[in-house]
DNA sequence: TTGTAGGCGTTATCAG
DNA sequence: CTGATAACGCCTACAA
């Protein structure tokens, strides 16, 4: 049974005055008598009223709403900025609509339509794996509508974004490894395609590069995913090379763990035989044994910034061509999982 | 600068028609002239036209939208049930809102009325461990929005109801340490409130009644929430009593891993000195060292068949008076973090 | 095949 | 202090 929800225009009729008193009294119109008031407000409670957005959010062409679309929130690293986001949201009178891309192109551009048709206010967004166009921005852009890119940059897209030194992190991992004495550093590197893939990637050559140390063949492997079965097949790949290496440096946790894993089914040590590092510093990686050494971002912060800054040019509501970018430093954290 | 966005009126001026016929035009009505249908959708598309659904909305009382309340979505179990209503629910013509209320009876409070403004069609809702109030699933009942329940039970809510037999695991897991040979069995219970909390701590208390031992002092202790962080002082506590547990039941993954690292700092062996079991069967769980045992849910399945119920509940839209309440069976997983 | 008009629920403007 | 009315963008009878 379909309910009739319940309308000003029926609390109109009910106390027999007109729909334009009864929305002011709702809104506590200073020019509203206080019996007045009284009389509509309590009717409302009682017929358990609730005002239809959807017809004041058409007026007013404004939804208050926010879309944060992240290519998956299993991971904790997006879990985590979006708490960011959130904390940030609270009390601002904007509610957000959290959405994921699966990793999928396709599905990213049907989510950004789908806010554009719902009038979103504004659109935070980490761009899937897959996403190798651009014009789904160039329709917000269209549209009015301004976003934010976070954590994975999405080249020739003019935005504002608010990013990772994902080369730095890299960079840090190996040079440190280098320094504790591994001579045979591979990489497990993500997925093609990714802005934090080939970041890392590169800070992890130009590490080598600083000590003249080369790139071994085989000695770099990409991952399909992110999640520890994506990790097992590469992690065997360079742990049974003929000339394996003596430490990995990883895309990210999951993958380390995973690399861990099959290390020790290969009983080999760790960190003495191979030293792992890992990206990303998730909660149960100090757990692990031995603790996982890994490259910490700064996750909240993240999600903190780039809605802050989506909120102001929400607010401000102009047309720039100067968009900010901000880049976060991360930081490594030494633990057991490699040689010190 | 706030862009004009471009409406069926725009497009009806610039072609001199009525906008009753670009309307037509636009939703492939068959009453059109195909180059009518033609002229029309090319000059949407050229201008990036995108409907309104606001409008659509208002009109039709209908959204289209569901949301997924969860008490937070960093929490694996979480995001899985997420992910298998997102993947029924691809297709369907409904999009999926994803909130968290963060464990807290307020922030729940906000969200559902929230909801009720902006005419969602229906709600799918895991109660937070604050939650002990049912007026709120009262406000949906009365605007007539269907709701289903998942996961956590909330005594007294007249809803549909898709739960995990959680007696059931808790039974399952300290029945199989007491035949593995643990005598001295100790269990890190979940926060106070919670019906998963209460129906494990009963599995758990009745598991031990089937082989007449007395649940000892000081044996249940009860966490606050469930990160790492908030297991290691029970965990603590328990390890450091004048008689310790040989055996720890921990009402999740990632409690059991404090466990298993309090354990280890105190040079305890596992599970020679003592077995720790968890529940929830994270994808890390098995990685661990020793390799978690611990309670699988189907968390996908939970999901599915959640959102499943809820559409048939929107689609055939009656008032009924018989709600479904669907139980899950967990299963035990057994690896190496305890006696087999 | 296309145009006219009313309505979805709300607020704002302008009268009274 | 309160009432009538237009408008937001769209769809759908009904009319032409």
């Amino acid at each position: 049974m379909k309910k009739h929800r319940v309308t000003i225009k029926d609390i109109a009729n009910e106390l027999n005055m007109a729909i334009s008193t009864v929305s002011r009294a709702l809104n506590d119109h200073p020019a509203i008598s206080i019996q007045t008031k009284k009389k509509v407000q309590n009717l409302a409670k009682k017929l358990n009223y609730y005002p239809n957005l959807l017809a004041l959010n058409l007026l007013q062409k404004k939804t208050n709403t926010i879309v944060v679309i992240v290519p998956e929130i299993t991971s904790h690293f997006f879990s985590s900025v979006i708490t960011g986001i959130q904390d940030i949201l609270k009390g601002s009178g904007y509610s957000l609509i959290i959405t994921q891309s699966n990793e999928s192109y396709r599905e990213e551009v049907a989510i950004v339509e789908h806010m554009i048709r719902i009038r979103v206010d504004g659109v935070l967004i980490s761009p899937s794996s897959s996403t190798k166009k651009n014009d789904h921005f160039l329709k917000l852009k269209k549209n009015g509508i301004p976003f934010v890119l976070f954590d994975r940059d999405c080249p020739g897209v003019e935005s504002d974004k608010v990013l990772v030194d994902d080369y730095e992190g890299a960079f840090q991992a190996v040079d440190y490894l280098i320094n504790a004495g591994c001579k045979k550093i591979a990489h497990l590197a993500g997925p093609i395609n990714l802005s934090t893939t080939s970041h890392r990637l590169e800070g992890y050559k130009d590490a080598l590069k600083k000590y003249q140390i080369p790139v071994r063949d085989g000695y770099v492997k990409h991952v399909s995913g992110f999640t520890h079965e994506d990790g097992i097949k590469p992690s065997k790949a360079l742990l049974k090379l003929k000339n394996p290496p003596d430490a990995i440096f990883a895309i990210n946790d999951c993958i380390a763990i995973s690399a861990i894993f099959v290390a020790k089914t290969m009983e080999l040590r760790i960190p003495e035989d191979i030293s792992i590092v890992g990206f990303d510093d998730e909660p149960h990686s100090r757990y692990f044994t031995p603790s996982l050494s890994t490259i910490w971002q700064p996750v909240y912060s993240i999600g903190m910034l780039a809605i802050r800054i989506l909120l102001k040019r929400i607010e401000t509501n102009e047309d720039s061509f100067t968009f900010r970018k901000e880049v976060f430093k991360p930081e490594l954290v030494i633990r057991n999982s490699s040689k010190k």
